[in-house]
DNA sequence: TTGTAGGCGTTATCAT
DNA sequence: ATGATAACGCCTACAA
């Protein structure tokens, strides 16, 4: 069934029948109403294909979610979606692997889909730095960094996750202890695992507290699982510790439950702050203290200044968006 | 840059430069390690718009995803591309919203992409009898039983979910309990939630159990907030119970705060048992008891059965797979 | 082994 | 207001 079909069928042109189809004006009202009669019997579906093949834009803002089970970029999705919806464009969501290359792939979706812009969420430094020339169209990086890359249509909206993980050990401190180690992520391969790291080392030093790379730090991947070898490496390791600071709410999770596995209580006997804010973290027992993220601020600011870079042709802009410490249950104040 | 571009650039004719960026027959290594360089050089893309809008049938296999933060789809995903991956087949997995209609976007995407077969993971009953006698290529909706709808071209690999709430249930009477109550799923609009429901209610009606639908059961959605707000209200009702059945892990999680949230202790003053065998589960304190599902058997037995169907010819088959119940840490035994 | 040409279903430009 | 027709980029007989 295609607008050939629909034209033979109500006796007029295929021209018509893709006015129709796309809301433009010239047409009768009688033509109208026989031809939408004709699609919703015949069960039509315009080919999406022969469409993009054609058209040389899209009206469609389009975002690249990487990694598809991640809760954080869920309540990002969730979010701009509903931001999206308010205006006349259309959002396409697209789910690619963690570890495969986002910025191709959007590269070859710009291709089918002609997209008006594109928000990434989550994204690689070395992807962009090798592909996104071949990008066009306004971008904004979503939870990454982007102002050290040279593209003026890449702008960028997220968490200093230098200065938050900073904070986060200054509360950490604040509460009295002295003997902290954190579970991050990967410092070589990961900016939000370096810039995490930095951070925390950077309050340890300000105030005078000895960490270690070495003994204090592991690197590892942001899952339960691996948070939890972590947590036991350190334990293994005879590290003594009153606190421990996960890069991720997903790790401190798996952290806790190796300390418990080892006969540590939390808080009391260590105190575990996560990284995130997930919703997941706030019905667990104990409830996770963690940096929670502006997941909804994040949203909007990215929308609305990919929006502007879209309408207004405005440059790239670079935004970041404010952290809370939620001290919650997993963390408890210690005398000297 | 187009294949008309490449072709200009190498002196070949297009017909050439398809033949080889299509892996065909009859094309000298002269031309194709010519043409290859022009490719590379050139960063040629190819429009999958074209291509597709041409060609009468890809190879791929079609995975549509409902929901994205599904631990357990992710799982099975995961599971189902490396198995594909050993095949031939290129994957495509599509993920839409929890609420919107799988069976049109596969329609939709059927024109598109032109795949072999498709694999559903999670589905709705209405919307298969309303639009599946649209699809005409073999498909398989794993995890949800269709052995009762009329399409010989539909297979189905599911867990018997009756049968395991009815054995969960048996486990946690057979542990002593005998007031229980369910915080469930829909039983209007949800096949899932209607089965596990009425397996629960077959157990207790075997053992005599008092289970009464007004007030032992609570029929939400599949989220921490609603097992919270559930459990909060089952207790709010003063209602007595020993033991809760969660017809989900994400809802047994938002049970257990909520029970704590009310002075009750898990498992010593009320046992809690999940559903789905979520890894996260095994990470909590205390460690979530379930009814595991086989993620990567159910992944092994749909993608057989797919490719058995469109290899073969063959017609729908109904599976179901294995179930275990899983009594880790928030079950316990209580005296009479 | 290679090239030419027609058509996939749509949109959009011209006429009418 | 409507219709004929030329692209869009690719694949694939069919010819050479």
């Amino acid at each position: 069934m295609t607008i050939k079909d629909l034209a033979k069928k109500t006796g007029y042109g295929v021209a018509t029948v893709s006015r129709v189809l796309n809301n433009h004006p010239n047409v009768s009202e009688k033509a109208r109403k026989e031809i939408l009669e004709a699609v919703r019997e015949s069960g039509f579906q315009i080919n999406a294909n022969a469409k993009h093949l054609k058209q040389q834009h899209a009206t469609s803002i389009l975002v690249v979610v990487k990694g598809t089970s991640n809760e954080m970029f869920s309540a990002l999705v969730e979010s701009i979606q509903s931001r999206i919806a308010k205006t006349k464009y259309p959002l396409i969501v697209d789910y690619i692997d963690e570890d495969s290359n986002e910025v191709m792939r959007a590269v070859q979706l710009c291709q089918e889909k002609k997209p008006l812009g594109i928000l990434f969420l989550g994204g690689n430094s070395e992807h962009f730095i090798k592909d996104f020339y071949k990008i066009e169209i306004p971008c904004v990086l979503v939870s990454n960094d982007a102002s050290k890359l040279p593209f003026d249509n890449l702008s960028s909206v997220a968490t200093d996750d230098r200065q938050a993980a900073k904070c986060a050990m200054d509360s950490i401190i604040a509460l009295g202890h002295r003997k902290v180690v954190m579970v991050g992520g990967d410092r070589e391969n990961s900016d939000t695992g370096r810039l995490r790291y930095e951070g925390c080392v950077q309050s340890c030093n300000e105030h005078g507290i000895d960490f270690d790379v070495e003994h204090d730090y592991e690197g590892v991947r942001f899952s339960y699982q691996d948070g939890y070898d972590a947590t036991a490496r350190l334990i293994a390791a005879k590290r003594e510790f009153t606190a421990l600071f996960a890069a991720a709410d997903v790790m401190a999770i798996g952290a806790i439950r190796a300390l418990k596995d080892n006969g540590l209580r939390v808080p009391e006997d260590v105190s575990v702050l996560g990284f995130d804010g997930l919703a997941l973290g706030s019905f667990l027992v104990p409830k996770l203290s963690t940096v929670e993220q502006s997941v909804g601020k994040m949203a909007e600011r990215s929308v609305d200044i990919l929006l502007s870079c879209i309408e207004k042709n405005g440059g790239a802009q670079h935004e970041t968006v404010p952290f809370v410490i939620r001290q919650r249950e997993s963390t408890r104040r210690i005398s000297g």
